[in-house]
Order: structure tokens, then sequence, then C-alpha cells
DNA sequence: TTATCATATGATCATATATTCATATGATAG
DNA sequence: CTATCATATGAATATATGATCATATGATAA
């Protein structure tokens, strides 16, 4: 039958549910994902990354500042050139186990 | 369909990126990851759910709709209640992995 | 300094999403 | 059959989000 409603398993406080969905966020569009994907090759200019997966240099440029603050990738500047790659192993696996998994 | 070869570094195909972000985009919610999470514990009836977490029933039935068609949950009826719990093991363990990242 | 390159930002718009209310459906008991 | 309970569904709405255009910022070289 059902679940006898036992109160051993608390509930999640907010600001966990809040870090946990906003990281699932950055994972839940497309092109993040496209942009992270190619991040597994190394670090990309920010132009590079819009040529390679032609998106519009704004686009990226906005999609990163989002996992830029969500501190799934990091940033190097080069002169005038502003180099990204990932700055989360944990998150970078899971996306990783779930193409893998998506894939087979 | 969609040609999923991943040699090396090859784009990902659309099908790929719909997969996977539309799971992600599943634990992208605070709500749906409460009712995830609740489901832990075991199987819940929709009002139960609703209970628990303070929820409208109707609200409930269509974030377990999302999570149904996702193949994330499945139901069992008994009579006029219908149990849902998990039926995602690879889903259900990346959500586990990400909270008790977070909570840590 | 000015010109140019690389990137970031702000405003805007169209679409997507989460939630609610009201109602429909389906199962069961009497 | 009817009444009631449990769940699902559809419409409406407010907010969130992704992409674009135009422009701003910042670095470098002449």
């Amino acid at each position: 039958m059902g679940n006898k409603n036992n109160n051993d398993h608390s509930e999640l406080d907010e600001e966990t549910l809040f870090i946990v969905s906003q990281t699932f966020k950055a994972l839940a569009d497309p092109t993040r994902i496209r942009i992270l994907y190619l991040l597994f090759e190394g670090e990309y200019a920010v132009n590079d990354i819009a040529e390679q997966l032609k998106l519009r240099q704004s686009n990226v440029s906005h999609q990163l500042r989002f996992l830029k603050n969500l501190r799934l990738v990091k940033y190097r500047r080069d002169g005038k050139t502003i180099y990204y790659s990932h700055d989360d192993v944990h998150v970078i696996n899971i996306l990783e186990q779930s193409i893998n998994h998506a894939l087979h």
C-alpha cells in the first residue's frame, strides 16, 4: 500500500532547493549544453564558440555570464581575447554522464 | 532518425540535445525537486504529496504528468488512489548526488 | 590620441513555464 | 442509478527565459 507518512525524512531547505534547481537550469538549455560540451575540448574564446556553434556573439556572451555566475565556467584574459573553460568538475561529470546515457 | 555519432569532438545531434535538456529541465524546478525528493521515501498518493508539500492538488498532478512523460516516475492504481514512485535510477542518482553535493 | 578588435551589456520581444481555478473523468460504495 | 472521493485536465494568467539588435566597454597597436 502507500507510504505510512513517517516524517523521518525532512524537507529540503530553501537555499539547497535554489542551488540545486539553478544548477540543473544551467544544464536544461540546448545552447548551454552545446557550449559546455564544446568546452570539453579545452578553453575557447567567445568568438570561437560563436563561430563553431553558429551562434551570435551576444548570445554566447549572455550564456557564458549565466554559467560564470553559477561558477560552472571560468575565464582567462589574454590581450583582447577572453578564454573560457570548465570550472566545476562535479557538474561537468553529471553532464558527461547524462550525454553518454542519452547517446547509448 | 538523427545521427548519434559521437566520435571525438563532433557536435551533439538534435535529438540527444533535446533528451538531455529535457531531463535536466525536469530537475530544474524546486517544486519538482521537492516531489522527487519526497518519493525517495517510497510511493505516495497525489493527495498525500500535495498535503506533505503544501501544494495544490492540480499543481501536483500537472507536475507528475510532466515527470511521467519523461518516465522519471511511474504510477500504480489501487482503487480510487494512484500511487506514484520513481522510475529512473540514473536520473534519481544524479538528483541525489547533487542534493548531497549542495548540502555539504 | 584614434582605430580596431574582442567581449559585455541593456532593452526589447516572443515564447515557455509554473501556478491557479474551475471542471471533467474515473472508481467505488450504497 | 446517485453520491462521493481521488485524480486529471483545460483555460487563464503572471512570470521567466532565450535570442536579437544596438551600443558600450576595455585592451591593444599605430
